[in-house]
DNA sequence: ACAAAAGTGTTTTGAATACACCCATGT
DNA sequence: ACATGGGTGTATTCAAAACACTTTTGT
């Protein structure tokens, strides 16, 4: 049965890749004609839908997803609610909401959920949407429709935070990858850099990252052993450590 | 200017409070008659409330806070959305839903907040409510209505894993206390006992927390130092650290 | 005097940090 | 041979954890 899309509850997803020392959002490209304005207007905003009647939001997330990426099984973790009721009042947002859904359109709630994704699996998918999307260095990324800049933003810092307590940061990394990329991936995302010799140490210490028996092919100088982590060995060796109190 | 509920979304908060070594949920009760089945019906609810058209998320939630504790400066962390369509599907809430909004109700849509309040604050409001409202304590929370028994289960889950990173436990207690009974909160919070004398010795070496002048009254033994949280010491003494990786 | 909880110190173990050089590969 | 990043060890400092007895009050 076909459901109905509720009007007034959406859902958003800061997708983020990481690549060779730089962090990046999936943004897809928002293009309508404004027909109060006569105008074109084509830009970028965050991936999103409203929600269908009978769905559920963390569905209505996989389905963005899928949809956009062609993958399952991705990272997905709900982080806040936007809800101002100025955010759906710039008058092209709103000429872009009739325009697109064809529904008359008041306030919308949405739910903001960011993503972990390993940087190329979805590049063969996104080169043939039709809607096209692009990947954009997390500094580069200039002013979004509605608050999706601050969306991000405060997406950002939620994976900042997640990441201090689980190894989730693993998502945007490929199955098999070097300590140094590990190293790269985690001064990106916590804006500082860390002791090459003491973060390995650390590594080791952790338990839960295994030497492969594989070197890295084809760079122009020694080449640097390939690692896995090992979920298993992670769940079991995990122990609850309080950073306030004991 | 008057305005009108918003049918799609709520909010509910899970408001904790902390007495003599347990943990306890304010609950409100509900109460109306069934019409369809003749029967009047009288339970327990987490507080909470549709949203005005034209108002915020977190005004509701404290405007809620506010009728019901009459404080204002309430500790509030918006935790989860609950959004399962099957959320509203009891005929017995839905017959609430009819008879106190007085709106049509479909699917219901409930941002989740916890809050924390010092016990007895709010108990001179309490028992003028026309309302009336329940400390409940965690384990003896029976079935509640829509889904508000996994909403306070995972807001206890969050607010476990916020103190791990900010004292915010301390909301719990009033401004002077002993260090027994903060380290009791924590044995309740996290539930696990801890080591008096390293309890202790952490409590000093962190830095914030200042012993008064002041000691315990009427106790039968030996009576206990109050001491207070310091505020602006603990901003300018926080540092960050990261427990997963350095 | 007794009951009840407050308050205190030492030792051991292990993580965090700081720091500089040789190694393996491609060109 | 040289440029490039890979990979390694030691010493110090500090927090975490384990553990038992004396002190002060009210009754």
């Amino acid at each position: 049965m076909k459901s109905k899309l509720n009007p007034h509850i959406s859902v958003d997803i800061v997708i983020f890749g990481f690549d060779a020392k730089s962090l990046k959002v999936l943004l897809v490209e928002r293009t309508f004609h404004d027909s109060v304005r006569r105008k074109s207007i084509k830009d970028l905003k965050l991936p999103g839908s409203l929600v269908f009647e009978r769905e559920t939001l963390d569905h209505a997330a996989y389905r963005i997803l899928k949809q956009l990426t062609g993958l399952d099984q991705i990272y997905l973790d709900q982080f806040a609610v936007f809800d101002s009721p100025e955010r759906t009042k710039r008058k092209m947002d709103r000429a872009w909401l009739q325009a697109t859904t064809g529904i008359k359109i008041g306030r919308i709630i949405t739910v903001a959920y960011y993503s972990l994704i390993q940087f190329d699996r979805a590049n063969g998918q996104l080169a043939h949407l039709k809607q096209k999307a692009h990947w954009t260095e997390i500094g580069d990324i200039h002013k979004l429709p509605f608050d999706h800049n601050d969306i991000i933003d405060y997406g950002l810092e939620h994976l900042r935070e997640k990441i201090r307590s689980e190894p989730i940061a693993l998502e945007l990394l490929p199955k098999k990858f070097t300590l140094r990329q590990l190293q790269d991936l985690y001064e990106v995302l916590l804006n500082y850099d860390m002791d090459n010799r003491n973060f390995r140490k650390k590594i080791h210490r952790l338990g839960y990252f295994t030497a492969l028996n594989e070197i890295e092919k084809s760079v122009n100088h020694k080449p640097a052993r390939l690692y896995k982590f090992d979920k298993a060995k992670y769940r079991k060796i995990r122990k609850e450590s309080v950073s306030f109190l004991p």
